[in-house]
DNA sequence: ATAACTGCAAATCATTTGCATGCCC
DNA sequence: GGGCATGCAAATGATTTGCAGTTAT
């Protein structure tokens, strides 16, 4: 996770680590990275795909380009939507069709 | 989903129905939310339950607060990330933690 | 020995599919 | 009568859980 370049699935790391003869029941590995998870080291993502992905939170605040055609992920840095919608397509010449946004947190009754 | 306050899942339409006294098998749910997803009726969301959530695609644009505690969701309409984080926080009374912004569209070699 | 970790298999949840049937024009 | 919508049951994919055996402290 360290190494990605984007978001990770869990049977990529399962494949990953068959690949390096590491031996783990997929159990485990969900387990692991629940645990992480919880800790707030990993961040959960959703991508539409039905199934999570996840990255260290420790990368620096990012958002994601997912191509609807051929599930390519980028990530882009600043932050400003509008704006930011036209500059991804003038720089990153990715063509911007909608973009999700969601805000996590505590409602007023939970605060208490 | 016209009279919906928030995002619904598949199982909330059902129970929906059934309370209605109108019996539809869920694989007919399915397939005709996904059908109307398909025509762009739907906008499918996901906010980290690991199942979707639908709403009317012809609802303004807006996003949501989802209570990370209760679960509960709110809608929220403008837009403009950490200025509107401030303005959540104040007007909403909501504790922003965190933010998901999901850009979708194509990539460069998928728009040839 | 006691608590934490792991594999394995079965369970669960969301979603999809195959197939047989019934309804529509 | 052929095509499309639907029910039903089984399949799939992602994730979770129970339990028994293993390891670490």
């Amino acid at each position: 996770l360290e190494q990605a370049t984007k978001p990770i699935d869990v049977a990529t790391v399962s494949e990953y680590l068959e690949k390096h003869h590491i031996k783990a029941d997929q159990a485990t590995i969900f387990r692991i990275i629940n645990a992480f998870t919880e800790k707030g080291l990993l961040k959960p993502i959703q991508l539409n795909e039905g199934k999570f992905r996840y990255e260290l939170s420790s990368k620096a605040d990012h958002h994601h380009l997912v191509c609807t055609k051929c599930g390519d992920i980028q990530d882009i840095s600043d932050c400003n939507i509008s704006a930011l919608e036209k500059e991804i397509e003038k720089k990153k010449k990715f063509k911007v069709t909608s973009h999700a946004l969601e805000f996590f947190g505590m409602c007023v009754n939970c605060q208490r």
